[in-house]
DNA sequence: GTTGAAAAGAGGTACGTTCCTCAGATACGC
DNA sequence: GCGTATCTGAGGAACGTACCTCTTTTCAAC
């Protein structure tokens, strides 16, 4: 009755409504959850390959389940070639005939992958992306960093730490991802316009390539002596790292890198990296969740609770 | 049947062990509580006082709330003089008579208030510490921050953040009081550890007494020459940096503080504050209820979620 | 073997909701 | 006014669990 079943007369409803208002009825979602024997069901679609964001975001959603906090939803991890438009097409494709509620998304965005989500709202499903946010598409939500706020925040970390003028080296896996180019925007930004002693070079990529990077950071180091900074905005931390302690200069090099790994925690105990810009995984599993069930619902999203802090970890303040 | 009913042969209670292993059943939470007609009652005790971490946490609360995160949960507030130990136990003594389930206390540690908690343990409530812990008490659980590790990370970033060497204020409002205690063995700790040019002077207090603390920072400030740093572990942020803005030397001196307020938000951004040593508090908030609600079920604490970070906030990563 | 008490388990009801069924109400054409 | 078709709303079963009651089983003492 309280549900808007088709062929209820008006007069009734406000009836209702009002009695409802009176006496302060609150809707028990979990009694009607389990008398409608509802599931949601989910798929989260990541990148494949080694991925250590990737692998801490699964260990998030494990973790999700184990606490009840994702108690009638059944979910599927689905891993997809980053770099490839046409099989991530496919596989989203391949979401549409599944019986399923809806899809969190953590893709690079290409014009391929814009209209495969679209078309996966059209098949009325809840899409939010993930980490990484697909605009100019009909997802519904983005969960995670805004990436140009994320390189202010390493500008800024990067102009306070630095103690003297120089050369930033900023590198990433690409420059043709969103991310990196927002990242960078932000980094450059603050550093341009409060750190006039410091000068931020051109990007190098890597191109999933460690060898490449490594080669590329070994050569930077080597050549350019009024080096003082290095800015990792994406993975391959542990490339740069191999690089830069070959070059017996990390410990004077202010290194900032994103997300926290194994290699990048191991590096910031051991002052190699001065600070790590991240997000919190588990904040994003369950924001994922959350969102997807209450767009199944379509219950209002509070967006207070949804919007992901940029983190700042330092030796001191490891979690 | 599931639950321990008194008087069920061992054989039987393995048997159906062995059953529920096999079908992988979980119990639906839920469904139990519901059967049950559980209500979970609980007390947040809080410092009363126009004290903007109790405010935030408040809204915290009713954010918990409005997220259907507190269903089946009755909340109740009560407002304590933090200063007075007497009024402190007698307002922990009048619970103990309330038809109650759990209690959050946030309390300065005196052998009174130590003596009060373990008496509401004996009489069987569950009772979990919040911001502020309570060791050497019959506490069940502690949520909140590591005081040495935060004052660990205010030491690393002033340090980093001094250009050259001088003298660092550090400001609370007493340090009588634990947290504090512990924040300056930290922060000391890491400044004449890693910053030998860093020279942290005696702490100063102002008792509860704004224009106390302005006054002392004004003399400091017009006294101390080398002045390079001020560090603000308590509240009286507002008239610490009041001073500091009279003393027309704020600019240049790097200011680290606790906690996001309406005050400490506005001196970010305006750079005036140079970082500030923070804790979520929705995250405490919802922390403190499903610790207390999973002490109630006697159910294990899920640990790992419940570790509230040290969050650093700059001006650029303000939530 | 009988008795009786205690232990074990089976069965039914209730929790707050949804959804289905069915009966009563209403409207409409003749 | 009557029959029929459509609306409306009331009533009950079910969801997964707990808890209470009642019957059956077990076991010790005689």
């Amino acid at each position: 009755m309280l549900n808007a079943r088709p062929g209820v007369r008006e007069e009734t409803i406000t009836k209702v409504q009002e009695a409802v208002g009176r006496l302060g009825y609150v809707r028990d979602t979990y009694a009607a959850n389990l008398a409608r024997q509802r599931q949601y069901r989910f798929v989260f679609v990541l990148p494949e390959g080694p991925s250590q964001f990737a692998i801490a975001l699964e260990a998030a959603l494990q973790e999700a389940f184990s606490s009840h906090f994702a108690d009638r939803t059944v979910l599927k991890i689905v891993r997809i070639p980053a770099h490839d438009p046409h099989a991530i097409v496919q596989i989203l494709q391949g979401l549409q005939h599944l019986p399923l509620d809806g899809v969190a998304l953590m893709a690079p965005e290409t014009p391929q992958v814009r209209d495969a989500v679209s078309r996966l709202k059209e098949s009325g499903l809840a899409v939010v992306a993930l980490a990484s946010d697909l605009p100019n598409t009909k997802r519904d939500y983005f969960i995670g960093i805004n990436s140009i706020a994320a390189g202010r925040t390493a500008g800024l970390l990067m102009g306070r730490f630095a103690r003297t003028g120089g050369e930033i080296l900023v590198a990433t896996n690409s420059m043709r991802s969103r991310d990196s180019l927002e990242r960078r925007l932000g980094f450059e930004a603050v550093i341009s316009g409060e750190f006039k002693g410091l000068k931020v070079l051109p990007s190098v990529e890597s191109f999933d390539n460690p060898t490449r990077m490594e080669e590329i950071v070994r050569e930077v180091t080597a050549t350019r002596r009024r080096l003082v900074g290095v800015y990792s905005m994406g993975s391959g931390n542990a490339a740069i790292l191999r690089a830069l302690r070959r070059s017996g200069r990390i410990d004077d090099l202010v290194v900032i890198a994103h997300e926290l790994t194994p290699a990048t925690r191991r590096a910031l105990e051991e002052n190699e990296i001065a600070a790590l810009i991240a997000q919190n995984v588990g904040h994003l599993a369950r924001s994922a969740l959350r969102v997807l069930r209450n767009l199944c619902d379509d219950r209002p999203i509070f967006e207070a609770q949804e919007r992901v802090r940029i983190e700042i970890i330092l030796r001191e303040n490891l979690p």
